[in-house]
DNA sequence: TTGAAAGCGCTAACAT
DNA sequence: ATGTTAGCGCTTTCAA
């Protein structure tokens, strides 16, 4: 990996010390336009890169950001990822990428790209975020930005989705469809997203002035097939819903099965509809209504952040929160005619 | 992001030298029992970290690898970071990851990748690898592992998914079905792994002693709409094709809403197979009769590959090819009762 | 405008 | 078994 030639190859033939190479390479202090023009020459004759760990060793500072994602591959870390990329980008930042490969890992992995100066700073989307993983960022003094925390805390940097007014939102749509009947496949039970989408049901139920019925109310656990056993459940009672909120998309894609399955038409038995807006929402069909989450945004503003975090233009101490609000997308799977989306 | 505490200061504390501190670190060279015990007890005690960049610099070895994928991003791309997270977390090594977002870009990052000592080794995915890219390589002197390079040189390290086969089997299954007039859409002109699909194609309808029609040949890009658009036009002939093979899963997808656009029944009326096995296959109904890619794996060996080269336990001097297989997922879209795929 | 020199924190000969 | 020392390649005071 090392690179051949170095700063002093560079000095030595320019006839110069290693400080005034190293001031033209850095555009720092006062040189000569002579001397600078010719060391950027013999540099570039020589194909000259500094050596980056070097450099980072003298600068303190690595210029790269650490990405802790969950164990967890779906769609969801690709258009995290590619925000991410995408203004690292802009900062002349890399990443180092790592999926928590469980949970204990999970915690450290984060302790060695914290304390181990492998990184600048980190993004963490810790799915269970614990007082455990609250202490060690608070003693790293590493700048950390959390990625849709689940928690409630309020002394963190964190930035998330706003579950509970796209749920809220979308039952609403259902119920003006003049649905009465709404059911929900829930997500996992301790999912704060989870939890929040539920919240957004009930209490839009609740002010629509329909009665929450624990007969519609199913647990799922984000995946199809949870998906495909609620709404056989569901749809299995005498007096069935007449529309059904599923708390991801993927849930919802697995009714769609079921309810093929079971002969039942979307939406003119049941009206359907998710949450999330993933790549095969848009294809199944009807397709489905649901609820879009800005998630390149999101990653996007964090490593903003993070970065100004990391140089000093904001207070890394200082807890932090923002959410970024969803959008409907409206298919034909909840009784519309016209979709929002084309294909 | 530095390290408050060196080993110096663990040194200071044990009373022992920083070689000796060394020592005990990286299990090298013979220590005292006793001395050992105290300096680890130390080093835990102050939670000692050892910094990385200090490390890398004086043993000309960053532990990291470098990534470097297509702009694009997809589903492909997910499966690729997995495979080659998993096996980057089984020897130790971090993942610095890239997408180009360029083609000019492209080559930079290569560059700096690999001639900033930032990585001791890079993963490329570069659809479009040519002979710049391959003089940058060679150049370098930084081992470097293709990822489905798309040329046919043979003086590269690289791993392929074997299109050509994959083509071949899945082109034949539909004239198991007794379709003759079987139809493709193509990929991107440029793009090899379209080219090879393409010639599987071929291939599997001569050596059924099939013709092939010019008139069903349509020409794709590999994106939905393509497909969508590839299949009226298909289509919309008074002589219609049986059976259409679409390049890639995407454009197979477009043409089930052209289907359902025209009216025309799958498999009924036309029967459709694609290539790729994308998660959206699954989910449509008629699931779709695809080829699987096993991508995670091609990159766990690549990856693998480049650990080996970089530890020098491999020549990474000799080129060295590798194809993994595809495997055929048999959906009902071909006209198959059974499938070979569950949800 | 330039150079000398002291680190950055660690590894690895070489000595003892 | 342990310590001394010379780097790794670069940045950055401090002097000149």
């Amino acid at each position: 990996m090392t690179n051949k030639i170095s700063i002093h190859e560079i000095a030595r033939r320019s006839n110069v010390s290693i400080a005034t190479v190293s001031r033209v390479l850095n555009n720092k202090g006062p040189v000569k336009q002579e001397t600078r023009d010719q060391i950027i020459r013999i540099a570039r004759e020589l194909n000259y890169k500094p050596n980056s760990t070097a450099r980072s060793l003298s600068r303190r500072k690595t210029d790269s950001i650490g990405v802790i994602l969950p164990e967890l591959v779906d769609e969801f870390f690709m258009n995290i990822i590619q925000g991410i990329d995408e203004e690292a980008h802009r900062y002349n930042r890399y990443l180092m990428i790592s999926s928590s490969h469980s949970q204990r890992n999970d915690i450290e992995t984060i302790l060695e790209f914290m304390s181990s100066g492998r990184v600048d700073g980190v993004i963490l989307m810790a799915p269970s975020f614990n007082d455990e993983i609250y202490e060690i960022i608070q003693k790293s003094h590493c700048p950390v930005v959390l990625l849709n925390p689940g928690t409630t805390r309020k002394d963190i940097i964190g930035f998330s989705i706003d579950n509970y007014n796209g749920a809220k939102t979308i039952v609403s749509h259902l119920m003006g469809h003049g649905y009465e009947k709404i059911g929900i496949i829930r997500g996992p039970v301790h999912n704060i997203d989870a939890q929040q989408r539920f919240k957004g049901y009930y209490d839009a139920l609740t002010a629509g002035s329909l009665k929450y019925s624990e007969a519609y109310d199913v647990s799922g656990d984000f995946s199809l097939k949870s998906g495909y056993y609620a709404f056989t459940r569901l749809m299995s009672q005498s007096d069935r819903p007449r529309a059904i909120f599923a708390c991801n998309d993927y849930m919802a894609l697995g009714a769609y099965q079921a309810a093929r399955n079971m002969n039942i038409r979307i939406p003119d038995d049941v009206a359907l509809a998710g949450f999330d807006d993933v790549f095969s929402s848009g294809i199944v069909n009807p397709r489905l209504t649901t609820i879009h989450i800005p998630i390149i945004e999101l990653s996007r503003r964090a490593l903003s952040y993070l970065v100004k975090m990391i140089d000093g233009d904001i207070d890394s101490t200082a807890p932090y929160q923002e959410t970024v609000s969803t959008g409907l997308v409206i298919g034909s799977s909840c009784g519309c005619k016209q979709s929002t989306a084309q294909y």
